[in-house]
This record gives C-alpha cells, structure tokens and sequence, in this order.
DNA sequence: GGCGAATTCAGGGAAACCCCTGAGTGTTCC
DNA sequence: GGAACACTCAGGGGTTTCCCTGAATTCGCC
C-alpha cells in the first residue's frame, strides 16, 4: 500500500477528533478538520481531499447535508461516514446521499486506517453489522421521503392531521380549531385518502416515523 | 491545582477513548480503561480510581448500570458521566443512579481535565444546556415506572394490550388469537381500566413512553 | 368441596370513526 | 366572469370502539 491519502475530518466532538487524528497516525495524511455543515464544506472545496471522513450527526444538519453540497459544487472526493448511531435511517440517509462506506466509532485504529484506504481507492466498506442494513435498505425501497407527502396537504389539513395522529378525538379537535365536528370529519378523510392511509393509528405512525409528531 | 486524581475510563469506542485519553493528557492520571459494563466494574473495584468517565450508553448495558453495581459493592468512587446525548432519559438515568456530573463529547480537552477535577473534589458538574434538564427533572418528577403497573395485567391481557397499543382491530386481535371478539373487547375493557386509561390512543402512546410496543 | 382467578363468550347500546354526496362561501388567477 | 382551490358544514350510513350485565369453563389452592 503505497498510498498515503489525504482526509478532511469533520466531526463536532473535538474529543472525536483528536482521537480520529491520533488513531489514524501517518497512515494518512489530515489536510482538514470542521465541526458543522458550512465548515466542513468550505474546507473541502478549499482542499479537495482523498477522503472525507464524516459525522452524520452535525449541530447545523447531517453529514448528508454535507455531501449534497459538495457534490452539487462538482467537487470530486469520496466519503466515509463514521457515526456512533448505527440506526437504519442513519445509514441510510447518507448512503443515498452518495457517501461510499459507513463504519461506527466502535472501530478499531488500524481498521480505520484500512477503510479510509479502501475508499479512497474506491471500494465501499461498511462495518459487517451495517452491511445488512444496506442491502435490505434497497432491496425493500422504504423510502420514507417525508416531505413530498406533506405537501399534499393544505395548511388546515396539516393542521388537523397533527392534532389526528396525537390521538384527539374528533370532537376535541373541533373545539381546538373552533369548528364543526363535520368539517374535522371532512379534513381528516382528506387527509387520510391523501396520504393512502385507513385509520388515524396508520396516520399516528405515519407521522411518528417522519417526525411531525 | 496540586491535584491530580486518578481515573478510569469507561467507553465501548477505542477511538473516543484514545482521544479522552489524549485530552486529559498528564493533567490526570489514567488508571485503567475499559469496554463495558462488566469490564468496567471490575476494573473500577481494582482500581479504585477518584473518579470514572462514563459513557451512558455501553453494548452491555448502560452507564447507570455500572453506577449502581459499583455502588452496591460499597466502592467509593465519583461519577462523571461523558456522552454524545444530551437526551433527557439518558441524563436523568445516569444522576438518578448516583453520577456526580454529566458533559457531553463536545467539551473541549481543558474543559475536560477541569471538570474531572472539580468532580474528584466533589463538585457536581454539567454542561450549562444540561443544568436546565436536571433541575427540571427533579423538580416535575416524571418516573414512567414501566414495571409495576404492567404486573395487573393478565398474561392474556398483556398479549392483548400489546396488540391493541399497535393499532390492530379488535376483529384482527380475535383472528390473531383465536378466540372471539366479545372476548378481545372484554379484555380491552380490562386493560383500559386497570390502567386507567380511555381509549387505544391513550393506551398506544402509553405503550411507547414505556417502551413496550 | 368451595373459592377465587383467569379465560371464554353473548346481548345490547352509546359514542366515535370513516366514508359518501352535496353545497355554500371566499380567494386567487387567467 | 369563470375555473380552481381551500374551507366550511349537513345528512345519512356502515363500521368500530368501549362499556355494561350476565354467564360458562377451567385451574389451583385452602
């Protein structure tokens, strides 16, 4: 292995940082460091690294948001996420964002080191527990798009449907909004044809796994 | 600052504790590391060190679970719990079970080496948006017990809650079960009463704040 | 044997949910 | 002015939820 790539680290922990930077050692060659979404951007517009290793947790967005934006730029460099989370959604995201490997903190230095390598060289490299995960994630298409859907609905449908999926009871949500028990009845249907759903459980699920609740 | 306390650092990532250890520097004396909970308690018991660095969220277990298996065993020893959650359960969990401070993975190294040391002193430390969540916490006292309330339920009931909490049709719960509706709404009826509860929407969102669905 | 519990089921009824058609008002845009 | 849309409401009907009373069976326990 003659090559010694360069990586922008960009994580918001500095205590995650300084243990990346020590584990990796000389192996490769760290030309950058950023700790939210502008940062890291910037940094790598400015120095084009091998390799970006990446948070997918940031305090201004995700470590999907980064890579969206760099790639929108044009920017050529490859990404390896590198999160504690090893939740499916997590892997996910910034899997369709374009990142080309997934590994979490739990990963030993020299492993590291290897992954970092093997992107850079253009594998893919994901932690043996996540590899699952990704294949079942496009295999089984759940997308979960979360705001094309929302946009179906109009303002007071959006309105009714929150109050909906946190269980209120039709006649409640009339008194809320101060309306009457047939138009609440009226919105709702709408809200549950719109979104191809049967019952206001489905709806409180629904809006439970896009967050709106 | 003539002190320097003795520590043991307890993370299941080898990354975040190379760079703990990197940042604490020569500041405090590491004593001893390890992975888990068992791991942990052990080397605590060894050791004894002034203080732990504790992750909240071990494979094992959990920081609150180390706390209080080293507090059974009479060990005299402070807590600092150290995490990437700022969630409220987490940082509720780890002080109820005796942790004398909590920082989250974005406090930079002196900062660190500070806290630990005014914990080793018998200082209870915390982030300044944390302080908010324990004051709080304390004074709304909201315990979510899980266990005791479960215990009135049938065997039968419980299967029967837990369908029911997911949303399922009395009439799918009787095909699910074998057995007749007018059983599954007697049931039902059972279980809304003993938990005091007026509707399956009650009941759902009583199952998740639980954890049981 | 009796007693309590868990489990099973039935009838009946009030309320809530969900859908359908139809309709009046207001706004915006062409 | 008319088309499109959002918001409002009504009547009517089928389904589901939830509660009530009452009752049969089984099991373990004193």
């Amino acid at each position: 292995m003659s090559f010694q790539p360069s990586v922008v680290l960009v994580d918001d922990h500095d205590l995650v940082r300084a243990g990346v930077r020590a584990e990796l050692g000389d192996a490769v060659r760290v030309i950058g460091e950023a700790a939210d979404v502008v940062e890291a951007v910037d940094a790598i517009e400015d120095r084009t690294p091998d390799v970006v290793l990446l948070d997918v947790h940031l305090p201004s967005g995700t470590g999907a948001d980064v890579i969206k934006a760099v790639l929108a730029r044009g920017i050529e460099t490859k990404f390896l996420a590198l999160s504690v989370s090893d939740a499916p959604e997590d892997v996910i995201s910034v899997i369709r964002a374009g990142a080309r490997g997934y590994v979490t903190k739990s990963i030993k230095g020299d492993e590291l080191v290897a992954a970092v390598i093997r992107v850079a060289e253009g594998d893919a490299v994901f932690s043996p527990r996540l590899a699952g995960f990704v294949i079942d994630a496009f295999s089984a298409t759940i997308p979960e798009p979360t705001d094309p859907e929302l946009d179906l609905l109009s303002p007071r449908e959006q309105e009714v449907m929150r109050l909906l999926a946190r269980g209120y009871a039709y006649k409640e949500i009339a008194r809320r909004l101060t309306i009457s028990i047939k138009t609440v009845e009226t919105h709702a249907s709408s809200v549950l044809r719109k979104l191809q759903l049967s019952s206001r459980y489905e709806l409180s699920n629904w809006a439970t796994r896009h967050r709106i609740v």
